[in-house]
RNA sequence: GGAGGGGUGGCAGAGUGGUCGAUUGCGGCGGUCUUGAAAACCGCUGACCCGCAAGGGUCCGUGGGUUCGAAUCCCACCCCCUCCGCCA
């Protein structure tokens, strides 16, 4: 959400900077709701105040014993009323229509943001490592993974639906290897770990950005519960209404859970093997930072996630997205791509953003520095993949196999194998 | 799920219709005193909205209702605690 006083005072500049991505959004209606939001709000206050000082004086007139009098302030009170209340169904009305309209504009996309309209136009930021050369016609996992008996999508299908998956023998160590390792690196390198619910009621959504807007992306319980679609949403709403202390920040906050998405729009769309399914597992990062560092912090986020991918010996790319690209409370935002033999090129398996104060006005997470400011000022926001389980169990299956249809285990991960070198 | 109790400012805890946004204690900030510190004493100390400002308004779990007026009365819902039941 952005600041409405902001907004109000840089109208112009906010919509050029939007672009393409406030598609739909009505400056000018905002403009004028938000004029006669502030009109109406002066009509029921003084008509407020006026009815606080009548009612005031009622109190002592009753005391003074002077009922006739009383009673005509009374009457008069009763009149003031009912204007109010007319007055007050109005404000409620445009209220609700500027707080809609407050929370379905995206976020403002930082100065460093490359501008464009598409994917096309991100901009690579580097690489690291070398894709792998195969003396052998490379298999896709979608193939490996049911050979090995690793992964099995017919059964998936059976105990849910399409798009959901089950991981069998060395799979689901594998899965489980790749959890333990990232949370294990991330806790050596200063994010404290959490373990949170995997469902979250509406204002938890509210304070992420998920909802109003994209609630069709969501899965919904017959409670009016939401099944998580990432440990985001958790892990920042952890300190939503809280006042953090400055000497507390930044905050560094890591988390594995299922993540779960109905992928509505994307029919069609990565069809094949499990890069795209229902529920899949993530370990994500989160940070609170104030505003002066936390652009440092989304750079040192994503040395934290491209990190593991160096140690799993895994070539990637980090991009960063443009300005039409972004998601919604993103300010900036780096993907990074990991490289896969079966798409002949590189995939997202983490994506990285600064939300600044989008999500921390929408859930109230504030900080406050006694000596620096008085009060308490909005902290910026930041979270990252650390990276998708399953995406990156992919990597793995692709990137090391064999000849022969086996999989060699990265070495840091034997360790969370049992010793074990090879799947076959 | 059943029965009972309760949700007030950073925390603790008063307040059952009228200057209560709210007594008091703790904590925090500033000051006096002190070589320094502690103690003691004095003062300050919630958030949000509209406004250039003066000022005004809202907020005592949430939402309704009664009343000229509600933290205080009524209704619904949410949450917490205790006991019982059930249960991984």
């Amino acid at each position: 959400m952005l600041d409405a006083r902001y907004l109000r005072d840089n109208l112009d500049a906010v919509r050029t900077a939007l672009g393409g991505r406030s598609a739909g959004w009505d400056f000018d209606r905002f403009a004028s709701l938000d004029e006669e939001r502030r009109r109406l709000i002066g009509e029921v206050e003084s008509r407020q105040a006026r009815r606080n000082e009548a009612s005031r004086s009622i109190g002592e007139l009753m005391k003074a014993g002077k009922r006739d009098e009383a009673e005509a302030a009374k009457s008069e009170v009763r009149a003031v009323n009912e204007e109010i209340e007319t007055l007050d169904a109005q404000l409620a009305a445009i209220d609700a229509d500027v707080r809609e309209m407050l929370l379905t504009i995206p976020n403002v996309p930082d100065e460093s943001v490359p501008v464009g309209t598409s994917e096309d136009d991100n901009v690579e930021v580097r690489r690291w490592g070398t894709p792998p050369a195969f003396d052998f016609e490379p298999k896709a996992h979608w193939d490996l993974g049911p050979e090995l008996g690793v992964i099995d999508f017919e059964r998936g299908v059976k105990l849910a639906k399409s798009r959901f998956i089950v991981l069998g023998r060395d799979g689901a160590r594998l899965n489980r290897a790749l959890i333990n390792f990232m949370l294990d690196t991330h806790g050596a390198r200063g994010y404290a770990e959490w373990a949170v619910p995997a469902m979250a009621n509406a204002d938890t959504l509210l304070g992420t950005g998920q909802l109003p807007k994209f609630e069709e992306d969501l899965f919904r319980t017959s409670e009016g519960l939401y099944l998580i679609p990432t440990a985001e949403v958790q892990l920042t709403n952890l300190h939503r209404d809280e006042v953090l202390e400055a000497e507390t920040l930044p905050r560094q906050y890591c988390a594995y859970t299922p993540c779960f998405r109905e992928e509505a729009g994307a029919a069609g769309r990565d069809t094949r093997g499990m890069i795209r399914v229902h529920q899949f597992d993530k370990v994500e990062l989160v940070k609170f930072a104030t505003p002066e560092t936390s652009m440092d912090a989304l750079e040192g986020m994503v040395t934290d996630a491209e990190f593991i991918l160096q140690q799993l010996g895994l070539a990637y790319r980090t991009i960063v997205l443009c300005t039409g690209d972004m998601g919604f409370s993103a300010a900036k935002t780096y993907d990074i791509e990991v490289w896969l033999p079966s798409y002949d090129g590189y995939k997202e398996i983490s994506s990285c953003s600064n939300c600044t104060d989008f999500q921390a006005r929408r859930a109230g997470i504030k900080y406050r520095s006694p000596g620096e400011f008085k009060g308490s000022r909005l902290v910026h926001t930041l979270n990252g993949s650390g990276l998708a389980v399953g995406r990156t169990l992919v990597a793995v299956l692709e990137n090391y196999q064999q000849a022969d249809g086996s999989i060699v285990v990265p070495e840091v991960l034997r360790p969370y194998m049992g010793g074990q070198e090879v799947i076959r």
